[in-house]
DNA sequence: TGACTGACAGATATTGAAATCTGTCATCGA
DNA sequence: TCGATGACAGATTTCAATATCTGTCAGTCA
């Protein structure tokens, strides 16, 4: 049965977004989890106390990949203008990447983090801190001029939303993309960067 | 039958407004609305060729009830910046304002017009229209300073979008949402103002 | 002892037959 | 003549019986 390699929640969760891959959303059962495991799926419940959480797990994992490379370009050093662009951009390739390469399993990822609200909330306010992080850094630069960092880092994102939100989607396919991303952009950086003499 | 009013697609579209309320767009029929009008439901297919152009028909009426005051702002004289604001106050609270006294309605008219993708991309067009309006206004008056009018205007009517695209709706319910969008548009409106010397 | 199993009850999904609805059109009546 | 009607075929939805799945737990085995 079990081929001498341990049951880790790790290992389920990769199995998991291979059952989900293979059969769809719908169709992908606890059961199916397990028999890709070679395990009973009594097993499967050890380590997940629901289908749910397991689900909520999955989300939390792709949520996490989308994070990871731009807590880095949040963290680096540098003149703050060009990184919150290059974050910003980050973010919203992230998304269009998935959605083009992949549709199937980004609607799958899509409807798994709408039921995982708590997961989306927990990681947008690690964005948010994000982007607080790199226009404090701004500011201390003094390129950046803002009363409310925390309001200015929320507006920004709340502004790029139509690029990097899954609810707007559809819309990435159109071949003016590029060029509505770098206008907005160009407003965005215009709006918070302290005015130049000249 | 027929109480001597004559069946105008007007009236058909009141009533099946009326019979939407009631039923729901799952249980609404051709034959409700038929009923409701007093008439076979063959009158009714005698004005709009199939359920579909019907429900387009009404979602067309709900964007344009939208853009109706919308349109009286676009086209008044006066400072653009603060033209600027009040349309897109208008264009948020409008939305906000269905959403929070009858959000049945509300999925009602989304999932119509979700329906009548290509009236929604008209009526959006439109509203770029009227920020093109407003922004070449500015531009005149020298208060704006931007070298595409129709990308800076699509620009701000998409850093909009978390406040009046209905796929957001659920974070309406945010008691900062007055904060936030107040702080949106500063940003916005210091992105494309003309920098006053000081 | 502690991870795993598999039988079980209740919840959820599937299926196919029956009912309803959509869209058409020959016919009616003003 | 021309809008309205209502019977009809095919498409869609409903509903209830049936099958499958979720989550539990007493019992097994290493």
């Amino acid at each position: 049965m079990n081929e001498a390699v341990v049951l880790t929640p790790e290992r389920i969760l990769e199995v998991t977004e291979d059952v989900l891959r293979r059969f769809g959303l719908a169709k992908a059962t606890v059961v199916d989890v397990a028999r890709a495991l070679d395990v009973s799926h009594g097993s499967v419940y050890r380590h997940f106390p629901s289908k749910a959480s397991l689900r909520e797990a999955v989300a939390k994992r792709w949520l996490d990949r989308i994070s990871a490379p731009l807590t880095q370009i949040a963290k680096d050093s540098g003149p703050a203008p060009a990184r919150l662009e290059r974050w910003l951009r980050t973010l919203c390739t992230a998304k269009q990447k998935t959605v083009c390469e992949d549709p199937e399993m980004f609607a799958t990822y899509l409807t798994l983090a709408r039921e995982a609200c708590a997961a989306v909330r927990a990681h947008k306010e690690g964005l948010i801190d994000q982007v607080v992080a790199i226009i404090s850094d701004g500011v201390k630069q003094g390129v950046f001029d803002t009363s409310d960092v925390r309001a200015s880092a929320r507006a920004i994102f709340d502004a790029t939303v139509r690029y990097h939100h899954p609810a707007h989607s559809e819309e990435w396919k159109d071949p003016e993309l590029a060029a509505r991303v770098d206008a907005l952009l160009a407003l965005l950086l215009r709006g918070i960067e302290t005015p130049r003499r000249g």
